[in-house]
DNA sequence: TTGCAATATTTGTAATTGCAATATATTCGC
DNA sequence: GCGAATATATTGCAATTACAAATATTGCAA
């Protein structure tokens, strides 16, 4: 059997990739007085606000406890609002404030920017092949996950 | 200016495949009685042993504070050993143990499958193609960083 | 050679994280 | 329509994490 290389290895590649982007991309924020995971919410309301607290989780790929309290600190922040009373009482849904927006706003160019370093050299065929694999990488483990536990969902559905 | 879409945002996608594939394989490691970044630390002393701990912390991109107590907890464990002499006094080389190795060996069956259902329905070029765009994607990341930061390195050389 | 900046690791410490337990609301079986 | 199982969010808590400070060693320059 040929050796194992780490250095190949896929997990390996797509881990220090994301801790690389996350750490750098995380200096940035400091400047606009967010965190990662809070710029990952902003993000997620941007692309769709209101969202329920367990559906922000499975798109920002936090845990849904973590994910409460980050919205504690964002709320207190003035970010977003939490709301409760839409049919179902136990849903609370998490909506994006004035200031949540304009900070969205302002953090986006940012972001835009920091992929384009990114994706330096790459063509737009490439970056989209690249996407594309990334998104197929991701549903091939989350149907691993669902096979391993059939029923009520692990968790991030 | 085109609306900001997170779902084909780069950082994104890497992120939450990233957190997929980790939460998903520290499942099967706990299986071993190991932890995530454990294993990312026998996987590097795999590829190289007697690494000093600045270059694990690079090569498994666990911040060197945080690798120093997983080692303490991995020494306790038995499964490597610190050793320090080797010409400069203030480095430290750790050292898979033969408990170390053995649990090694038989984790990479695992990690090997792992990355099998990862890429299940790539061909051979499309894998390699991911791997070497991610490899891309983080060096520009990281030649950025140096460019901010051009004195000292400012983490994970 | 002495002193001082740089390097390597560890330790202090506060914040973050995630699992488990809880609280509340809903739905399904009967 | 009642009660058990399910769903949603929060909270308790111990472990993990990361930044900063401390410690130890080295190398260089005066």
């Amino acid at each position: 059997m040929t050796a194992f290389d780490i250095t190949r290895y896929l997990p390996y590649l797509v881990n220090r990739t994301g801790v690389r982007i996350a750490t750098a991309f995380g200096d940035v924020l400091r400047e606009h007085g967010v965190t990662l995971p809070m710029w990952r919410v902003l993000a997620a309301l941007d692309h769709a606000d209101g969202q329920r607290i367990s559906d922000l989780a499975a798109m920002t790929s936090i845990d849904v406890s973590t994910l409460s309290r980050i919205l504690d600190a964002m709320q207190e922040k003035g970010f977003v609002e939490r709301r409760r009373g839409g049919g179902d009482a136990r849903v609370v849904t998490v909506h994006e404030t004035a200031a949540g927006l304009a900070l969205t706003r302002r953090i986006i160019p940012s972001a835009r920017h920091y992929e384009d370093v990114a994706l330096r050299g790459f063509s737009a065929e490439e970056a989209a092949a690249l996407k594309a694999m990334l998104e197929r990488v991701y549903r091939n483990v989350a149907a691993l996950e669902d096979q391993t536990a059939p029923e009520g969902e692990t968790k991030a559905a």
